[in-house]
DNA sequence: CTGTTAGCGCGTTCAA
DNA sequence: TTGAACGCGCTAACAG
């Protein structure tokens, strides 16, 4: 209809007050007598006032947005986290900005100088791959909070909340021992991420823990993908002992695996037993029955979020790091839908 | 460090011109000096300016913001599709809103609101099951222009951007129809949905066109998901006369219906055809062999992104409405991650 | 204690 | 090239 929309001076004039006590019935201050109140807000509703946010913001040298950049939206993993993230957002009365960096380090630098221009009040980041403490320093140092996650940043000043890789990539381990595995491998991810290295720190350990000798070939690296798992398992089948079970990097290298087997007669879950991390979320609608080491995606979303108002609350940044459990679950399909059925561990 | 960001009148001050010229070298105007051109440049290098978009928002009284509600990020489905949004977004050089309701049109009544008041320019919306016209009114109301996608909202002032339901399912049947089944059965999603009864339409048409008798039976409704598919699956085995395919409502609803089939000792695809709509994008994952009615959701991102960017640029809103076509394609899963071999029709 | 006035925040625009 | 006005809501100070 109206080309300009009603301001707070329209519904001032209409009500013959001032600007001012709109603002303060807008803020429901109790500063104000109960009969103007009425009027005004009766006006309000009339006219179809719309509160301008961004004027509001201006005013006040903040805002209630908050910028998430995802490296890849399109990996379920990340679209729940985003959805956890928008659930403690929108509940605290905050919008998200979310942008999709799709792991290249030059859109993700766009992103976020565009979203500081726009004037976020705090940025939750799961970095692109090759993503450089240098690359949030500018905000970090105009004191806006930034919380990494998934994958970490050294030397930025941020906070930073991690699955726990090391131990949940232990505690498989000692499962697969526990069942009675004594050859057992690492399959998948590249050796030089943090995160891979954490996994396979916590492997070795358990191994050690239980007095198994580290059988350098077992450590099979390879892409993260269905693709490098299957490459993978083929590896594996020149081996001339071979293992009886296998810790992947995470659940798609572990159908990976699967495949690989499969193409080569062995059925897997009959004396090959296979754990992944359950990072790219295709056990909830893909497995059959695989043990998942398993982050609980929306959780963290939620938590990262929190970690973040906080400090938009307390207007201080601070630089802890926190590391989400994970737990070792046991996925089953039954002709219906994935349903967790056991937990281990 | 500073407290307070450094704004267009500290460097003016610095360079010792005015405020207007700064803004009209970062508007990069041609009406000033090339010498105070640099000066000013290095400047706001320097000091490190960052523009404040929100007040050239304020003053415009115009965002660069657009803002998208998808009823379920979760979906892989809607995940796409917001990434095809974010591209072309981003390459416009707009941020996104990105909102989730969950299904819930009341939490979607806020974030609309929400968003409205912080002055979004335009709408992508994937209405919430329940979602009334009603529900985008003010805002299109208002002359901002709103694109639905998805599911179609009668009678509201919104563009609209549909999968060709229709012609998709008389396609896939005229497939199984060529491959030389008669008995066809339609299975799974709600009766009272538009999609739905679109699909089933182009389903009575494909038959009806080759002469084959409706068996009212054959159209099996149950809930638009996986569990729902095993339960029609299951319905159907008390039928004396079996189909021998189905296409199903979706692919969540076909994985189902293999479920339901296994469990009886019918290997899908040996004898019993299944194709669904990839409307969950379970595809992309988890079938080792299925055809499927195939959108592309991230391409139809950003078909809406456009549709909206050019309503924006045009200062006007449009009410067309767009059929996005489907293809119908066959999947394979080799050990190796599922690539499109064929595309049939 | 109620309500008002004036000015601010920051970039844009236009007349001078 | 610039001073001044402007967009809209907030707030400190002030008058009734």
């Amino acid at each position: 209809m109206s080309k300009a929309r009603t301001s707070i001076v329209d519904i001032a004039r209409a009500a013959g007050v001032s600007k001012s006590t709109v603002s303060l019935v807008l803020q429901g201050s109790p500063l104000v007598n109960e009969k103007t109140r009425e009027k005004v807000s009766a006006l309000i509703n009339d006219l179809g006032y719309v509160y301008n946010r961004g004027a509001a913001n201006l005013r006040q040298s903040k805002s209630k947005i908050i910028g998430i950049v995802v490296n890849d939206l399109t990996n379920s993993f990340f679209a729940e986290l985003a959805v956890g993230v928008d659930m403690v957002v929108q509940s605290a009365g905050y919008v998200q900005f979310l942008a999709h960096s799709g792991e290249s380090v030059d859109r993700q630098r766009q992103v976020i100088a565009s979203m500081r221009e726009n004037g976020i009040a705090g940025l939750i980041l799961s970095p692109a791959r090759g993503t450089e403490a240098s690359d949030v320093k500018p905000l970090a140092d105009s004191g806006i909070p930034v919380v990494v996650v998934v994958r970490n940043l050294p030397g930025a000043k941020v906070s930073t909340l991690l699955s726990d890789n090391y131990g949940g990539a232990k505690s498989a381990v000692r499962h697969l021992i526990n069942l009675g595995h004594r050859r057992i491998a690492f399959m998948g991810g590249f050796a030089d991420t943090a995160v891979s290295s954490d996994r396979v720190r916590g492997y070795r350990d358990a191994l050690m823990e239980a007095g198994i000798a580290l059988n350098q070939n077992f450590v099979i690296h390879s892409a993260p993908s269905r693709a490098g798992g299957a490459t993978a398992a083929e590896r594996m089948m020149f081996f001339d002992e071979r293992p009886t079970a296998a810790l992947c990097f995470n659940d798609a290298v572990a159908f990976g695996v699967c495949d690989g087997l499969r193409s080569n007669d062995i059925e897997p879950g009959k004396g090959f037993a296979v754990i992944g991390f359950d990072d790219v979320i295709e056990a909830k609608t893909a497995v059959p029955a695989l043990t998942t080491v398993s982050v609980d995606p929306q959780g963290m979303g939620q938590r990262a979020a929190q970690l973040l108002m906080k400090q938009i609350n307390a207007g201080q940044v601070d630089q802890e790091t926190l590391v989400t459990s994970v737990r070792l679950v046991v996925r089953q399909s039954c002709g219906a839908p994935v349903r967790q059925t056991e937990e281990l561990a």
